[in-house]
DNA sequence: AATGAATGAGGGTTCATTCAT
DNA sequence: GATGAATGAACCCTCATTCAT
């Protein structure tokens, strides 16, 4: 085996367990052994355990992060690039419940509270596609006029929340009901006057 | 002190504890020391470790639930008692953020998946009065005609996702921008056809 | 058992352990299994096990102290008593020749090493009734006009390399040997023009 | 790189690295690092870590044997050469600490005691120049009637000490002080009755 | 000869839980 | 009821050594 995959073994390996048993329910000796690989081997790629778990996300950020890019139309009507981009997210959290389950665990444990800490200094401007497509949104009067961080929550947080049901089978997430919460969520962004609901109806 | 008292300072602590630590960065011995009793003592009161982690969780509920029974009007226009059925679970939130940040870290934990699982089946129906007026919401044809876990989800998410904001320091969540993101919820799940954006006109 | 009887018995079995195999020969388990306790007691009684080895040394440090102070005579000519020291000191050490071993293993290992840079700062002044001695002796000129570090190397350093030997066996230290060898100290450090040789024939 | 440097390089970089951190501190690892091989080739010139430290105190032995016997002058009074001895080898300590403080170390370490119990089975005569000069000085009525050990250690030992001190700066050791304690030493091993004591003055 | 990735036994330490007082 | 000393399984991590390249 190469050297490299060794290592995405070892993240695949590790990236399953920590979801199905909680960071702390699972010893590096469980993913070695279920890596195939010796205890040692895991600290050659990964300087310990919260470097392996802070790994594990930064993988599964990349993932992401290029799954919404490559996708993502630059032109178009503000509504149809929001309806896609939360198409391409719930699509891609579906598709790999996985990584939505990581994300929800590490996001609200320690980790992702000091992470979230240490991003704030070093402002990379993540989420970079959603803001700004909110910015160009805000430019135009399209959206309504409220913070950035209220506009983000209101268009993604229920997307978050029905894939959390959908995962745990509380409901079933279809094309059909993709698209009418990403429409939902758009009337929830977008400014609700009468003139600007006549969009819809362009 | 009393019994009762030993168990509410342990609960009280612990929350405050798990809260700041993590589930797994505070140990019994350290509970107990900040409540002022012997490790042994807790184990009267919780029969382990995850009991007690549990039974917080309980505690919080039972809180939570109480609070907003308490205030929740249970006549009016039902567009009125979501906004305020809204504001109310946001203010709690708001004035109770450790009970908020010992939600998140539980219900993303093991412990929280498997208390979900365990809900699953002997159905409670919890959130009953989320559920209740939007039950009264859909006959009357107010809210959009998708699953009521959507409905939920775009109702409640975005409060969260803002609260977490909030407490993190991303956005300061004052009285307007809290009634505007309720409006907005109700933007959402609302049917937006032009004749029912007009009853907010009325 | 009672509680300072197990720190005792640790102190004890540790002493013994390390001394036979070096301080990287023992792992904490062998101590708690000679010592009759578990491994998590030790760490009731010591931080860690470097602490260990720390106190192990001051547990020595205040017997030696104590056995040379209640027998150290306050009076007396200056020669007669240093003679007098040097021969408690060189009993204490035969008769506990697991602290002659311990103290040297601890001394020229970087445990040894940092204490003593810690000392230099927190000048307590060890090895006061020595010192006391050598001042009282360099005022009334019977020593050499030496550094006093250069004179207490003279006056001690013997006697540790013959403890060392006689420990090995390549030589038996009776009575005469070390008064004899004690002579041989006071001969190093006094001043040795004929007058002053002369007070030893007074 | 010659084979011959490498192993040279190894020797050096062990020596420096084990003496600033003490025998566990020092990872083959990061002598391979530190002497630009890889951890393999170590292996191809000491056959595992406890021969390489042994190697390096044979290294070290030989050297200080070469440097004394190519200085020691066989001819002239008991006494000069005593002196000139002992200055030999506290020059020789002085000008190679790191050799000085790694035979404190290896001597009081389980390795040391080791090698003194071999040496004591297939008695090479070590220290030979010493004991050659003691066993003439015997004969000769110069020094004390005891045990050949005893006079090593009272003129070896205190050196050492005043080294040590030297070397972490508890004194200063210039030329007149060497002499000093070269004297000193001289003094504890002669007999010092008033007409030996005269030889001084010739 | 040289490399360095891989190994895995072994070590220090933690901490939930018990139970004699 | 309350205490907290004692327990020991289990964890993370290190590092001497090997061996395929």
């Amino acid at each position: 085996m190469k050297s490299l995959d060794k290592r995405k073994e070892i993240i695949s390996v590790a990236m399953e367990l920590l979801v199905e048993n909680g960071f702390h329910g699972v010893p590096m000796s469980m993913i070695a052994a279920r890596a195939n690989v010796a205890v040692g081997t895991i600290y050659r790629y990964f300087a310990g355990k919260d470097e392996l778990i802070y790994a594990l996300f930064q993988e599964l950020e990349t993932s992401i992060t290029a799954a919404i890019r490559e996708r993502f139309p630059t032109t178009g009507a503000i509504r149809e690039r929001f309806l896609y981009l939360n198409g391409i997210i719930l699509q891609y959290l579906i598709d790999n419940p996985l990584h939505f389950r990581y994300l929800e665990q590490f996001m609200n444990s320690p980790y992702g509270v000091s992470m979230r800490r240490d991003r704030l200094l070093d402002k990379e401007g993540r989420n970079d596609i959603f803001m700004t497509l909110f910015e160009e949104a805000i430019a135009a009067r399209i959206v309504k006029d409220i913070p950035i961080n209220a506009l983000f929550s209101l268009a993604i947080a229920p997307l978050i929340f029905l894939v959390r049901d959908h995962i745990l089978g509380f409901v079933t997430l279809n094309e059909d009901l993709i698209r009418q919460t990403a429409e939902a969520c758009w009337d929830a962004v977008r400014r609700n006057d009468c003139e600007s609901g006549a969009d819809r109806a362009r």
